[in-house]
RNA sequence: GGCCCCGUCGUCUAGCGGCCUAGGACUCUGGCUUCUCAAGCCAGCUACGAGGGUUCGAAUCCCUUCGGGGCUACCA
């Protein structure tokens, strides 16, 4: 246990697609315990694989971190002391290593092509043995050896697996042994001279003096690989990393997430309106808990309470109506002009706004109607939206509700009473209508307000009526009620 | 198939041998409140996968079994 050392934990996704809920997990966790323990949170690129990942795809992860507010202490952008921090950037020093492992005689090159071990590989499953490679190319004759060469053939570089065993201890699971005889020679190095994962991987987090290292549990069983790599980087026991496998994320039918089971992607959330922080308070939850029965959790609080011995080892199901539950909560808690600053972007994208001072301080007076009355950002605009139309029309699922007769007589009578009134505020366009349509022709307020609502706001569903007839203006309002009767 | 991981309400979880006739949250159902929708408040439904042990005592420890998942690539 490496215990006056700095904590260095890294999130190396590899961005061959938008970052998902799963990624962000955890990142979210990778970046709390290394603000737990006041240590760096590195950020690496893992992009060794160039047929899938693209500059979009590792923009978009940058952009997606910040959002979130996962600051990186090291990575792309902002450097730090083990740069680069992108593999692709990086293949000289895997290049070095493998060349090393090579003349150590940990490695070997391996001639066999994909084709042969495809074959062999279907051999072994048939014969119900463990499938893997069977090591033919670990000592071949210097005949063999030309023959290969002869041929024109490209090597890769192979590890050599000893005999014996690995075994280690997770953090979260505890104590995890693989016997060497199912974890067969691996590649280092393609064909094409370019690292795979298990080598640049490990190479990574040796140069960079990561001391933890919290992943996905997919990456549990090429752990054995990984600490091979160390091994023969000459490293001792006691300077590994400690390693932490993460639950998965899953879908609502215990499959992996996916398009099909729930939203994966995080741009996804963001343009849907949730806000980071409820993102982070849900994702936290997911696979660890404070332990009171405490879930309203701060970027903040996370950080300060995160502790590895709280993850649980099994996989945990995203639930997207707890989220929006989460993010409801995080949008009643903001304050007014917060709460604008992030509604703004939303209202303008659906051309409900420009921009204008005049604009702003109507939205300002209408957000606290709303506020209660919205579980994600991209709601406001149907709750908004109708004070700010020039050609206003009532939905045409709400038209035929204000058409009959009983309907129309409401509207004409509330029409008479407000055209009279003088004072437009919300109190006195209540007592008005109360006094008309209540009291007057003894209708329950249900009935009463529901049609001029319609009239007004369009929808049957709407911030409180007088307020926003308040908002919207006489004249408008006036226009609306008459507009609506035929 | 083999290896590895996992198993408490529908979901996320609390629980780490007695405080558990199993607690909280989301969802759902009913009610209150109410100008719609929400929000808020109150109430209710529902769980230790199964079977064996160990123990005075098990959700908690052990074994088996069943179920779910991952890996088994010149992906990560």
């Amino acid at each position: 246990m490496p215990t006056n050392k700095e904590v260095r934990v890294r999130f190396a996704p590899s961005p061959t697609g938008d970052l998902h809920v799963g990624n962000i997990r955890t990142a979210l966790f990778d970046w709390a315990y290394a603000r737990h323990t006041g240590g760096k949170f590195i950020f690496r690129i893992e992009d060794t694989d160039r047929e899938r990942v693209t500059d979009e795809y590792i923009a978009a992860a940058l952009d997606t971190l910040r959002w979130l507010g996962l600051q990186w202490d090291e990575g792309p952008e902002v450097g730090g002391p083990f740069g680069p921090y992108m593999q692709s950037q990086r293949l000289d020093i895997y290049a070095e290593w493998a060349q090393k492992f090579l003349d150590q005689g940990d490695a070997y090159y391996c001639y066999c092509s994909s084709e042969e071990l495809e074959a062999r590989r279907e051999a072994q499953r048939a014969a119900n043995v463990a499938p893997g490679y069977d090591g033919k190319c670990r000592n071949l004759s210097p005949e063999e050896l030309a023959a290969f060469l002869a041929e024109g053939r490209k090597p890769v570089v192979r590890m050599r697996m000893p005999d014996g065993h690995t075994t280690f201890t997770d953090l979260i699971r505890g104590e995890v042994s693989f016997d060497h005889n199912f974890v067969p020679d691996f590649v280092l190095v393609r064909g094409d001279g370019s690292p795979l994962y298990t080598l640049a991987v490990a190479v990574d987090d040796v140069m960079m003096k990561i001391t933890h290292v919290l992943r996905g549990e997919d990456l549990l069983s090429s752990t054995p690989r990984q600490i091979r790599v160390y091994q023969a980087m000459g490293l001792s026991e006691a300077e590994y990393p400690e390693f932490a496998h993460l639950p998965f994320v899953m879908g609502q039918d215990n499959a992996k997430l996916s398009k099909r089971n729930g939203e994966v992607s995080i741009a996804w959330y963001r343009d849907a309106g949730y806000l980071p922080e409820a993102i982070c308070n849900y994702l936290a939850l997911l696979g660890w808990s404070p332990g009171d029965d405490r879930e309203d959790v701060s970027r903040e609080e996370i950080a300060q309470l995160f502790t590895v011995e709280r993850v649980h080892s099994s996989p945990a199901r995203f639930d997207m109506k707890k989220l929006e539950a989460i993010n409801g909560d995080k949008i009643r808690a903001l304050d007014l002009e917060d709460f604008l600053a992030r509604v703004l972007p939303f209202l303008k994208r659906d051309d409900v706004v420009t921009g204008t001072e005049a604009e702003l301080s109507v939205v300002r007076q209408a957000l606290p109607l709303i506020q209660e009355r919205i579980a994600t950002l991209a709601e406001v605009t149907q709750m908004v939206k109708f004070l700010f139309v020039e050609d206003f029309v009532v939905d045409v699922d709400s038209a035929p509700k204000i058409a009959d007769e009983q309907s129309q007589s409401v509207l004409k009578a509330a029409l008479v009473a407000l055209e009279t009134l003088s004072d437009w505020s919300h109190e006195a366009i209540e007592a008005a209508l109360r006094a008309t349509l209540i009291e007057g022709l003894g209708l329950k307020p249900r009935i009463a307000f529901g049609g001029v609502r319609i009239a007004i706001t369009g929808s049957h569903i709407s911030p409180p009526l007088f307020e926003s007839m308040e908002l919207l203006g006489r004249e408008r309002s006036l226009a609306r009620i008459k507009a609506s009767i035929a």
